[in-house]
DNA sequence: TTCGTAAATTTGTTTAAACATGTTGAAAAT
DNA sequence: ATTTTCAACATGTTTAAACAAATTTACGAA
């Protein structure tokens, strides 16, 4: 769906700088020659490298140019900067996914559950905890919380497959912004039971609230990981003090 | 340093949100009246908003208008969304900080060293060690390489402070960009000679390389925390499929 | 050669304008 | 009363132009 040109210009680019078409340290080619390698105005090629930029790929210098700073990272990792599903993940790096259902419920959030979750109190969701196997090893405990009014016929079926799968491509859902939370808590007697834990006494735990393109949440996640198959990455951009 | 007119929109909105002068879910003034209150065009009130959706504080719906989505978080977070020294940190959440340097070498980067750290092999570079404090309890385990060429100065007394304030202030240095990857470790003989473990056997492990604003690295570093005080933030936006 | 200045190049900020697309609500037609 | 249509309003994309600021290059003077 998106066709807009500085989104063109700015896959274009990514995929010239993953496949090292640029070298490492080496700058791109200027502002003007973008506008006329692409055929369009200056604005739209400089919304592409901002993007590119906001994604650790490239350093504009001012005065100097646009440097590829971007270097080829280990394919293992599980979480990478967007928001991404369980299956995307799993494609992505080349695994097996396969999920489990252990529990599908529902219930009305308390005035517990609402401070934990974000949720109102008083709202109907579903309650999931599900399996996450990869290469056929049970590696992740999932605990959803999704809100009722937006998925009012979600089965356990589409719960095994992806709800975001779910979500998208039969709802028309678009999903948008994510805030995560990565921790490290304890081993449970329920991640024990499910996972093979091999002496780690620590899980590590991202929860997640997700919103939809009208700004509702309608996700809570708790994703509970073995630790010896996590990794999470992140860019981040300092901002001039001030 | 910051002066622009865009920046000074964004941090008024931002403190706006965050001082809840709007309520959750609510709908911000429209670009509009953006442009009428402060003064200035479109374009740079779009600019403005557009980094507050960045950072998950709203959600822009068209045409709808832009909502709030901000919440309140826990203020015991230990690293959120940009780059932050420890000494930054600490004074952020209200605990004292305290550095002791158990470390402080020169070394040139081997092959191995090289891959690990993303420094050229032949590099000369700082090798510290260090052991960070929060209201005078360790809990963190600092392994930092930082390049040599870039501050040929460094010194133990320096690293006991902060090194990310001499470079900024001292050496007019200016940091950008941090690609960081999290994961979980078990801990190792060191960390237990230093940190009181309670029966943990893992450790929350950030390592990082940063970049000034040249696109050059000059760190690389490994953060090892003690669990049952880590916590890190994110705010992931999810990119159009296509 | 060396140094310094000016010109050219490059990115950063801001304004203005036009059109596209999605939403809402009121007026008009049924 | 209900539905349809359309105008008003919201954000999204793109172009154009001007000026600012930092760097590099070229050139001329010493």
């Amino acid at each position: 769906m998106p066709k807009a040109k500085y989104d063109t210009i700015y896959r274009d680019l990514k995929e010239k700088i993953e496949t090292e078409s640029f070298s490492y340290q080496e700058l791109l080619p200027s502002e003007h020659t973008l506008i006329q390698e692409y055929g369009c105005s200056r604005n739209t090629v400089r919304r592409a490298l901002a993007e590119l930029a906001s994604d650790g790929y490239v350093q504009p210098m001012q005065g100097k140019g646009v440097r590829n700073i971007f270097q080829p990272i280990t394919q293992t990792s599980f979480t990478v900067g967007g928001i991404e599903s369980f299956l995307e993940s799993a494609l992505r790096n080349h695994q097996k996914p396969r999920t489990k259902v252990l529990q599908f419920a529902e219930l009305e959030t308390s005035e517990k559950i609402s401070r934990r979750t974000g949720f109102p109190p008083g709202t109907h969701l579903y309650y999931l905890q599900r399996l996450r196997y990869l290469d056929d090893v049970p590696l992740i405990l999932d605990h959803n919380y999704f809100l009722k009014e937006l998925m009012p016929e979600l089965t356990p079926e589409i719960a095994e497959h992806s709800v975001y799968e779910y979500l998208e491509q039969t709802l028309g859902f678009t999903i948008t912004t994510s805030k995560r939370t990565m921790t490290v808590e304890r081993v449970t007697q329920v991640d024990e039971t499910y996972l093979d834990m091999n002496d780690y006494n620590c899980m590590a735990v991202i929860t997640s609230q997700t919103f939809n393109a009208d700004g509702i949440q309608f996700e809570y996640t708790q994703s509970r990981h073995r630790p010896d198959h996590f990794q999470f990455q992140d860019v981040a951009v300092r901002k001039k003090p001030g």
